[in-house]
RNA sequence: GGGUCGGUGCCCGAGCGGCCAAUGGGAUCUGGCUGUAAACCAGACGGCUUUGCCUACGGGGGUUCAAAUCCCUCCCGGCCCA
């Protein structure tokens, strides 16, 4: 399977500078980067789509470079972005980009033995914080007319808006972006960007630059943003307005696979497409599927096992799986203590000690310690409209809970509407 | 620096002296239906020692019996001018 087809068959192609860089890139040898932001200290589901395709371009043949943005973080995108975002410290800078490097790390070969498609962590803060102002706008600047650059989409909205604008520093960001691909164009010889479609702005202003400084034509590769079926954007959790991580302790394994097991028939074909390395024949085969028995979720299992997998390891993706049947369509009461615990792993818990539930604790001061609830007010309103489960059977807060039901005699599994869980052990 | 408009709850946005913890929409949450979906329906949505009290309408100060609403001042943003 060449990777002209494969990409184009799973949609990862938004937009292209030139489709000739398709046969170089089947020939393998291409070196290609992509940027990731350090805004926070690891990288989120949205993230993934990119770390995925660095890794096909390596599978090809080709060599990836994953660049952290620790320099351009210091001045932030504007691209489609609604308002100008407060800068990063960078003491928080610092420890994103330690974060990320981490993760980035493990989607791809950085063994010797990858020989010449061995993969690159790079940091462009290590050439963005030192090159001098004035050579920097001479060599970088005059290639640009500010014209072109108020023309762009990705900050249109910000300069036709009347209630909010766009400073200067974050104006300047496509250049800082630019200049990374010449850089490492030169250093690295480095012929490919790829990224998300909000991205091509960003992008083009590279391979122009590069074009016009080393005379060598660059190319740019823009992936679709993954979108959910009602047109919002992936990657919200369940449990909020926060992001999906790919870090375990942000949003655990059990939660990640939960988050796309429980995607919907009509996203589900692109997470399949996007974030798994499944043959064609056997995505077409879940796509039927999830057509003929949706209510199975063939598909959505494969995503949720692949991906976790793939970001947390085969034992982790094992034991998420095993904790949602448990919790879902088994009885959580015949499981072995052994199991139980294996399937609550992931969950938050805390310790409390028999005296506390001598008399029985209550219901609401249950929920506030076990921080199912913000407030007290929040948890009589989760107990009245009876969001409110202790080892899967409800309650409704008219009664102490007490040991009486506990598993094993030592165990609550406090379990706040479809999801939110909570071990209680009891010392 | 000058002029002008504006800063309201997670977001957008009403309110413009008391009936305002603050209309409405979105987001979110809980329940119902279901496939641990989507859509849809219903309810909730500052806190507390909950017939009441406290905290909140950019910050601080003031007028008033009473302010998100009026005045002063500071901070922040948009636009225009320099």
């Amino acid at each position: 399977m060449n990777l002209r087809d494969d990409w184009h068959f799973r949609g990862l192609v938004q937009q292209t500078t030139d489709e000739t860089i398709f046969d170089r890139l089947n020939a393998g040898g291409v070196t290609a980067y992509i940027g990731f932001d350090p805004t926070a200290p690891s990288l989120h589901i949205g993230s993934l789509l990119q770390l995925c395709n660095l890794r096909r371009l390596q599978l090809a043949g080709n060599r990836p470079i994953a660049l952290a943005g620790g320099g351009t973080g210091l001045i932030g995108d504007p691209s489609f972005k609604a308002v100008e975002r407060p800068l990063l410290t960078s003491e928080q800078l610092h420890e994103n980009v330690e974060g990320i490097h981490e993760q980035l790390g493990r989607f791809l070969d950085f063994s010797h033995g990858a020989g010449k498609s061995q993969a690159l962590l790079l940091n462009n803060a290590d050439w963005l914080t030192t090159v001098p102002l004035t050579d920097f706008l001479r060599d970088v600047g005059k290639h640009f007319t500010v014209n072109q650059m108020i023309a762009k989409e990705s900050v249109k909205s910000r300069l036709d808006r009347d209630d909010v604008g766009l400073s200067f520093t974050e104006f300047s960001y496509m250049l800082l972006q630019a200049y990374d691909f010449l850089r490492l164009n030169i250093d690295f010889d480095c012929t490919l960007q790829l990224g998300g479609s909000d991205q091509w702005g960003n992008i083009t202003m590279g391979t122009e630059l590069v074009r016009k400084v080393t005379g060598s034509s660059v190319a740019g590769i823009t992936s679709p943003l993954l979108l959910r079926a009602d047109g919002q954007k992936f990657g919200k959790s369940e449990g909020g307005n926060d992001r999906v991580w790919l870090d375990a302790t942000m949003t655990s394994p059990f939660v990640l696979h939960q988050f796309l097991l429980n995607a919907d028939d009509d996203t589900t074909p692109g997470l399949l497409r996007f974030f798994t390395f499944l043959d064609h024949e056997t995505i077409l085969e879940l796509d039927e599927a999830t057509r003929t028995a949706p209510q199975e979720r063939r598909a959505q299992r494969a995503v949720a096992n692949d991906v976790v997998a793939l970001v947390h390891g085969e034992e982790a993706a094992r034991l998420a799986e095993r904790a949602g049947e448990a919790l879902f369509a088994e009885s959580i009461a015949e499981l072995d203590e052994a199991t139980l615990l294996q399937v609550v792993a992931d969950a938050p818990s805390s310790t409390w000690t028999r005296g506390e539930f001598a008399a029985g604790v209550d219901a609401v001061e249950l929920l506030v310690r076990c921080e199912l609830a913000g407030s007290k007010a929040e948890a009589r309103r989760f107990l009245e409209q009876g969001g409110v489960y202790v080892n899967n059977v409800r309650i409704d807060g008219s009664a102490p809970v007490d040991l009486s039901g506990a598993l094993h005699g030592r165990y609550l599994v406090v379990r706040r509407g479809r999801r939110q869980l909570h071990l209680v052990v009891v010392a």
